[in-house]
Formats: C-alpha cells, sequence, structure tokens
RNA sequence: GCGGGCGUGGCGGAAUUGGCAGACGCGCCGGACUCAAAAUCCGGUUCUGGUGACAGAGUGUCGGUUCGACCCCGACCGCCCGCACCA
C-alpha cells in the first residue's frame, strides 16, 4: 500500500504552473473575464491558517472559473504601510522598511508553498513608492476635484508620549505604553469628501445583488440616511441660538431639555469662564475619541444654567445641558430631549430628575392614566398635550410640525446621513507621504507632478516619541514651489485605508510608470467579480473602495462606479488561547495535554483556557502555515480549510482534523493509483452496455457533477468536500471487474480527479498524469453532467400521519396525486397510526411527501 | 449603548429554503488483519424505553402561525463581529 509523496509531487506541480504560465493573465477581448480577489494581507510576519482560509477559498473559485473557461485574473499583493511596522521598529530597533520587507519575504515563499494560481508577475506591495506615487497623484486629482479638505478634528493624545494614539491603543482610556489618561486635541487634518457620495452609495446598494444581505444592511445603516427637522431654539437672554435636529418634531411637546456636545463651540465659550464646566468638558474628552466608549460610557450631563425659549409654546423655557453623549459629529452637535419617548433621554431625565412629558399615546390608552416608567414609548400612537398636534397620529405629526416651523422661519425639513468625511491624515511614519507643502505666503500648495513622489526619507529614529517625519532635521523644510519662500512640507501621512481603496485598479497594470493604472486594463478587469475577504471588513474598506472608485471615475480615471460585483464575506479562523499562571499567552504549540488537563510543556505548569478568539499575534492562539504543509502538505491543509465549516461562518481550527484530511488525501490516492479492476486507456470507447453496478456507479459520478458545480456556485465549499467524498466512497464500493466496470471507475476517477482540482491541485495534477494524460489538468476543460444520468425513474417519498413519519414509499417520478395517495394510504404503518379511521385530508406534495390528516 | 450575525448529536456541520432532522467528516465503541503496534478494512454510533418490530422525545428558551416549522412571526437567553486612527 503506497502513500501519497505529497513533498515531491508539490514542487514538481507548482514547477510545471511557473513554467507554462498557466495562471499569467492578459488581457484578451475576445474572451469572457473573470477577476477573482482576495483582501490583500498586511505583512505582520508569518501566514496563518486564518490568512490561508481566505486564500484557499480564493483558488478554488479561480481554478474552477479557469476551467470553465474564464479569462481568470488572480493576483495577490502587500497592504504594506501599518501601525505594527512602527511598533516592531520602537520594541526591536529595526526599520520599518526592513521589517516589512522582511515579512513580506517570508510570506511571500510560505503563500508558494501552498499552490495558489496567483499571477506573481502582477504583486505589488503598497509601500513602495512605484505604488504609492500615484496614489499622491491621485490625492491631488482629488484636491483638485474638491473631494479633499482641511478641517479640524480631534484626535487621541497621549500626554506623556506626546504621541497620538489609535483608537485600539486607548485602553480604558488610557495610553497602551505609558498609561497614562488620554486626552483629546484638536489638529488640523485632511478629509476626503464621502458624503458627497452619499446618496449614490445608499442607492447603488440595491444593486450589489451578489453582496450578502448582512453586508448591504451594515452599509446601509453605516451611511444612516434619516428624515427630519432642523431648527433652532433662541438661548434666553443672549442673541444667538442654538441649532439641532430631530427624527422626532412630532415630539417636540414633549421636550424637557437641551443638550449640547462637550465639543460644541457654545459648550467651550461657556467652559471659559467655569472651570466647572471645563472640568466636566475635560472628563468627557478623557473618553477618548471612539465611539463605542462614548456610547457605552454612564450618560453624564452638566447643567450650564442657560435655557432656551419652546419654539412652540411661548413663555416655556428648557434648561440647557452638556451631555457626554451627545456627538458633535453627527447632525448639528446639538438635540432636543423628549424623555417621554427615548430611551436615552428618558435614563437622563431620571438621573438628573428632569421632565417626563408624554405626548404620544398609545392607541386605546387614556391619556390621563398613561405613564411612563422605565422604559421610553416609542411605537405608534396619536398625539396629546401638543397644541396645533393634537389628535394627529406620529407620521402626520413630524409633517405639521415641521410645516409649522417652516412658516415661523425657524427650520426646516431635512435629510442627514450618519455618514462622516473620511479623515485620512495620521501623525505617523510609516505610510504614503501626504504630498502638499504648507506656505506661509501661498497657503496649502500642491507638490508639482514632476516631484512626485514625495518619498519617505529613510534616515529616521525611533528614539524618541512621536512622529520621526515631523522631527526629521531636513525633509521637511523646502522651498515653496508657487513663491519660491521657505516653506513646510505636510508631515502627515494617509490612513492605510486610502491605499486599499484602489489597489485593485493597479492590479489590472501593475507596472505601467506613468499612470496609476491603465484604462483599458482597467476597464477590460474591473469590476472585480469575486472579492473574497473578512466580515470585520464588512463597513470601512469596502465602502471606501466604493467611494475611491466613484472619485477615481468623476476624475477621469475610469467609467465605474461599483469595484466589487460579488462580494463574500469568510468567517474567521479561531483557536482556543491559552495563558499561564501569570497571566501571559501561550502558543498552542507551548502547551500539552497531561491526564486531559492542559499544561505548560516546559514545566507542565498549569494553564488556563480562554475563550475561543480570532487568531492574532497578540494572542499568540496562531497556527503557523509552515509547519502544517511541512507535516501534512498544501493540499491536506487546503482541504480541511474547506470542509467542515462553509466559508461565511467560523472555522474553530482542531488538530484533529488534520488527520482525517490526510486520510482521505491518501484514499484517493490509492483509489486511482491502485484500481480494483485494471483500468482501459485514456479515451477508451465506452462499452455497448452497463451491469447495474457499473450503471449505479455511473449515476452517482454524474449527479455529483451536477451537486459539484451548483454548490460551487454558490461557494458552499463545504458541501463539495462531503459530495466529493460520497463520490470517493461509491468507487471505491464497486462491484465487478467487467469491462463495464473498469469503464465506469475510469469515468469515475477522471471526474473525481477534476472535481478535486480546485481544492487540492497538486494532487489532483499527479493523478491525472497518472491516469496517463500528457498534459496538465490546470488546462483540462470542467466536466459536463450527462442529464439522462443525472434523473432517476422513481423518487422516495415519506408518508406522515399527522406530521409525524409513519412510513417511505417508492413513487414513478411525477406520478399522479391519486396514485401517490393510494399508495401512501394502502401502508400497513399508516394504517396502524389512523386507527381505522378514515382521513379527513391528504396533501400531496410531488415528490416529496404525503401528510395524512386523520 | 448602537448596528450586524450566529445558536442543530460528544465535536465540525447537512437538510433541495415550509416537506423523511443528523448527509459527509471527526471522535468514540466493537470486529478483521498483526507476535504487537501503526496503517488499512468491516460494522455501530441523537437521546430514552424495548432482545426486537417499534414507540416517545428532540434543532438555545418560551409562545404563536401551519396539514406540516431547524426554516416564518413575537418575546427572551447566550456567544461573536463592527462602531470611523488595528488591518
Amino acid at each position: 500500500m503506497s502513500r501519497y509523496n505529497f513533498k515531491e509531487s508539490e514542487a514538481r506541480w507548482q514547477a510545471a504552473w511557473n513554467e507554462h504560465g498557466s495562471f499569467r493573465a492578459v488581457e484578451d477581448p475576445s474572451r469572457p473575464k473573470y477577476y477573482v480577489l482576495e483582501m490583500f494581507p498586511y505583512p505582520s510576519g508569518r501566514l496563518h491558517v486564518g490568512h490561508a482560509r481566505n486564500y484557499a477559498l480564493g483558488d478554488v473559485v479561480a481554478r474552477y472559473k479557469r476551467a470553465q473557461g474564464f479569462n481568470v485574473l488572480h493576483p495577490m499583493g502587500w497592504d504594506a504601510f501599518g501601525l505594527p511596522a512602527e511598533n516592531a521598529a520602537i520594541a526591536n530597533k529595526v526599520h520599518p522598511a526592513d521589517w516589512t520587507f522582511e515579512n513580506i519575504r517570508v510570506m511571500r515563499g510560505q503563500l508558494q508553498l501552498m499552490g495558489l494560481s496567483y499571477d506573481w508577475e502582477r504583486e505589488v506591495a503598497t509601500c513602495t513608492p512605484e505604488y504609492y506615487k500615484h496614489e499622491q497623484k491621485i490625492f491631488l486629482d482629488f484636491l483638485k476635484a474638491g473631494l479633499a479638505y482641511r478641517k479640524e478634528s480631534w484626535v487621541n493624545w497621549d500626554p506623556v508620549e506626546h504621541t497620538v494614539l489609535a483608537n485600539e491603543q486607548v485602553i480604558d482610556g488610557r495610553g497602551w505604553r505609558s498609561g497614562a489618561l488620554v486626552e483629546k486635541r484638536k489638529l488640523s487634518q485632511w478629509f476626503l469628501e464621502i458624503t458627497r457620495y452619499a446618496e449614490e452609495l445608499l442607492a447603488a446598494i440595491a444593486g450589489l445583488d451578489r453582496w450578502p444581505d448582512k453586508v448591504r444592511l451594515m452599509q446601509e445603516n453605516w451611511i444612516g440616511k434619516s428624515s427630519g427637522l432642523r431648527f433652532a431654539f433662541d438661548v434666553v437672554g443672549r442673541e444667538d441660538r442654538i441649532e439641532v435636529f430631530t427624527t422626532r418634531p412630532d415630539t417636540l411637546f414633549g421636550a424637557s431639555f437641551v443638550a449640547l456636545s462637550p465639543n460644541h463651540p457654545l459648550t467651550a465659550e461657556l467652559a471659559e469662564k467655569n472651570p466647572a464646566l471645563a472640568g466636566f468638558v475635560a472628563e468627557c474628552n478623557r473618553l477618548g475619541t471612539s465611539e463605542a466608549a462614548i456610547e457605552t460610557a454612564e450618560k453624564l450631563g452638566y447643567d450650564t444654567g442657560l435655557t432656551v425659549a419652546h419654539p412652540f409654546q411661548p413663555g416655556r423655557t428648557l434648561p440647557v445641558w452638556v451631555a457626554n453623549f451627545v456627538l458633535m459629529e453627527y447632525g448639528t452637535g446639538a438635540i432636543f430631549g423628549c424623555p417621554a419617548h427615548d430611551q436615552r433621554d428618558l435614563d437622563f431625565a431620571r438621573k438628573y430628575g428632569l421632565d417626563v412629558i408624554p405626548v404620544v399615546f398609545p392607541e386605546g390608552a387614556a391619556p390621563a392614566e398613561f405613564r411612563i416608567g422605565d422604559e421610553a414609548y416609542t411605537g405608534p400612537g396619536r398625539l396629546g398635550n401638543s397644541g396645533f398636534l393634537d389628535g394627529l397620529d406620529v407620521e402626520d405629526g413630524k409633517r405639521a410640525a415641521i410645516a409649522r416651523m417652516e412658516e415661523l422661519g425657524r427650520g426646516e425639513g431635512t435629510t442627514i446621513y450618519r455618514l462622516r468625511d473620511w479623515g485620512v491624515s495620521r501623525q505617523r511614519y510609516w505610510g504614503c507621504p501626504i504630498p502638499v507643502i504648507h506656505c506661509e505666503a501661498c497657503g496649502i500648495v500642491a507638490v508639482p507632478d514632476d516631484q512626485l513622489p514625495v518619498e519617505l526619507p529613510s534616515d529616521v529614529d525611533f528614539d524618541e516619541p512621536g512622529n520621526p517625519l515631523d522631527r526629521h532635521p531636513t525633509w521637511k523644510h523646502v522651498s515653496c514651489p508657487s513663491c519660491g519662500g521657505a516653506a513646510r512640507r505636510e508631515t502627515d501621512t494617509f490612513d492605510t485605508f486610502v491605499e486599499s481603496s484602489w489597489y485593485f485598479a493597479r492590479f489590472a497594470s501593475p507596472k505601467v510608470e506613468d499612470r496609476a493604472f491603465d484604462r483599458a486594463a482597467a476597464e477590460y478587469w474591473l469590476p472585480v467579480d469575486q472579492y473574497i475577504g473578512g466580515v470585520e471588513h464588512a463597513v470601512l474598506h469596502l465602502l471606501y473602495s466604493r467611494f475611491f472608485t466613484r472619485a477615481l471615475s468623476e476624475c477621469g480615471y475610469l467609467d465605474l462606479a461599483e469595484p466589487f460585483a460579488g462580494m463574500m464575506t469568510q468567517g474567521m479562523v479561531t483557536h482556543a488561547t491559552y495563558r499561564d499562571r501569570d497571566g501571559l499567552w501561550l502558543y498552542p504549540e507551548e502547551v500539552a495535554l497531561r491526564d486531559g488537563t492542559p499544561v505548560r510543556a516546559s514545566d507542565g505548569a498549569p494553564v488556563e483556557v480562554g475563550r475561543l478568539e480570532k487568531m492574532s499575534k497578540s494572542k499568540k492562539n496562531v497556527v503557523g502555515l509552515e509547519g502544517m504543509i511541512e507535516s501534512y502538505g498544501a493540499d491536506t491543509v487546503r482541504l480541511l480549510l474547506l470542509s467542515d465549516s462553509p466559508p461565511e461562518r467560523d472555522l474553530e481550527w482542531t488538530e484533529a482534523g488534520i488527520d482525517g484530511a490526510w486520510r482521505y488525501v491518501n484514499r484517493l490516492w490509492r483509489l486511482v493509483t491502485e484500481p480494483a479492476v485494471p483500468l482501459p486507456p485514456p479515451g477508451a470507447p465506452a462499452p455497448a452496455s452497463f451491469s447495474d453496478a457499473a450503471l449505479a456507479v455511473r449515476r452517482v459520478t454524474h449527479k455529483t457533477v451536477a451537486a459539484v458545480a451548483q454548490d460551487l456556485d454558490r461557494f458552499h465549499f463545504n458541501k463539495v468536500v462531503a459530495r466529493v467524498r460520497e463520490l470517493t466512497n461509491a468507487l471505491a464500493d464497486l462491484q465487478g471487474a467487467g469491462e463495464g466496470e473498469a469503464w465506469a471507475l475510469r469515468e469515475g476517477c477522471e471526474v473525481l480527479v477534476t472535481l478535486v482540482n480546485p481544492m487540492m491541485p497538486h494532487l489532483a495534477e499527479e493523478l491525472w498524469h497518472r491516469l496517463g494524460h500528457p498534459g496538465l489538468l490546470a488546462d483540462q476543460p470542467w466536466p459536463e453532467a450527462d442529464p439522462a444520468l443525472v434523473v432517476e425513474d422513481t423518487v422516495k417519498v415519506a408518508v406522515q400521519v399527522n406530521g409525524k413519519l409513519r412510513a417511505t414509499i417508492e413513487l414513478p417520478r411525477d406520478c399522479a396525486e391519486a396514485e401517490a395517495r393510494e399508495v401512501a394510504l394502502a401502508e400497513p404503518n399508516v394504517q396502524r397510526a389512523m386507527d381505522g379511521k378514515p382521513p379527513r385530508k391528504v396533501i400531496v406534495v410531488p415528490n416529496r411527501i404525503v401528510n395524512v390528516v386523520a
């Protein structure tokens, strides 16, 4: 009994594909194209099985589409700018560039071990000037088109390290390294006007019919269109007004306070003369800038002592508070609170003893007896206690309130979006330099095209905190391209989402030097037909890319709105986490089982097993890929990643599964290389007739072809694996040694090997070769099912009595209802269950079920 | 807090989308081969009762719609993801 030698085979076939240029993509307008793309990785160090799952999924699609005759583009690259490189620089005294390129080198080698069908000639790394110079040009075009602008915005500031902190570096309101309480600071930064496309980005979601519904819904909610009323309250005793936005103008008579954001200009003005308020604002700012932190914090307020006049009730005033849950970025940065009909307002009112005035009464409730307890009433009803709105329902009330406000000239009905413009400035070294110059005389001056790219200086140090670009002795000192005077280079770099917002277009023509991409090539390949990546990118990266594609089109680069025609979100690969007694994370390979209890392998110390979590370096619950490939081969690893869990669901990596996959690889190997019957030569004509056994196997073969194609089209790869295993079992069980059996076995093996090819390409090539075929399986077309062998003449039909299964009967396919009914009722077990009584009703679902209602 | 998702045997999952719950695999149990082990092969494996045919229960919990519910509706519980400077 032989074993599959994966080491030899994988090396051989990888070399063969390479030599034949099997996966090189060339534009060919005469053939239908198919662009498969997996989200390119950040080169964090080593490839783990979580990455590998993503690429295995994409490779199945790419190889399947290739076999179907599409001209496939399947590229790979590196999203190479980012924070971890700077952290490594600080921790290990390596240059971010050296660290990054070394990681790319290692990870590229690991990817190549997997035998993925990439066109490696199209590889890009975003941290190279060859890539980012085009990004700088794109930005300058956006600037010209008015899509880029500067405004002040808040950042997390670590007062000890004198550094801007990313949200993930703020832990419980403190800087991750210094432990200092984080402050918020206002900086002037670059923004891209994504809100210009808010309506279009929202409307076009409906057309993304090959995207998961959940992603479309999340994007819709993220854009967050809502209509309502914007109006102003007069501040008592002052000249100015407070503008608010509300989606519930119908509840205006139930208003009992106005709340300002801690960052509202009026708050700032009042705080100047009010140290207590200034203290409150400072406390709010300690929460950092993340919305999650702000929204989950305890609701806090500060009474400013100001009041505003109620716009519809002369003489009535409302107190003005500052509240930590009012976001300056949404609406006008101020709200009115109606505690009776909004839960957050109610919690706030109860806490600070503010009025709760119900104005919406559910149908049938007597207004005099209707009380608000701990829960705000947000349902439908009739308005009361509401002056001219009394008696209207909620929707009519909204319209009437807006109309009155417009008559009064105090406000207007408007639509607002939750979506905010995209802040792209980062105060970091390892990113694409923003190509502008600040001149005292000329203001913001674009770096002229002939001076692009603005390259990152390599002589930087990370010994001191802060941005090394800003500290660099010479880099930022330049002369103004406009007036020639002394000027200062922008030292901020781009958010790394900028690079990933157009890389899919760069892949169309990664070698062109004078443009971001060749338009004809981009328009040939785009949109991406199938994009595959983690759900965690469901909103930001995908939305930014959709925006970028539109903006590029507006600037004349392209004529395209949507970059990704098909989208698949893949679940995470999870693994248990382990900690020792001191709470330090351990790698899975550092943990051993002793008498069923996990202990540290080195000294037997107790280990605490944590919950399953997404594989991440920080928690050390990563399973390296290289060791797996070394011990079991790429195909076994690929098979395991594709079996079991459906792609969109999380997959728990277990060591147990790999043995099962390896077992199957060998089972398949032996089925083909040691057939029970000697196989006829390739291409031998079919015998005139087949035995029942041979025919049965042929049926399974063709049914499998049909089912696998359907499952592949829907990305149900785990089911593909199950079906392929069933075919393997059927072929292995084939009895008889006649000509028909031998022929059916060859047919089955060839089909099996072809079906398995997208998943386990090395093994499939090897077996194809052993079956006596001279060419590459990679060049073979996808098999087609013979319809005559797929459909059976009889069907098994379940018989239920009162919804409970009592028998199974065999019926001719598509037989008459009367016949089905008769056969079903004749079943002894059915008779018994009915206790001799006649049926009241019989429901016949053709070819499926007969349900007898007794 | 807000938005989104998920929940089925000991485990991963399947169920043609309202029609036989548990395909396929892992694990486990028993057997064959072997001096023995590994590998391989054969059989069994949702739970309860029964030697058995069979009967009853069963898809996170509670309720509803239906001839029929893992699937649809309502309420709840648990876990996971995102929340704009991680990528």
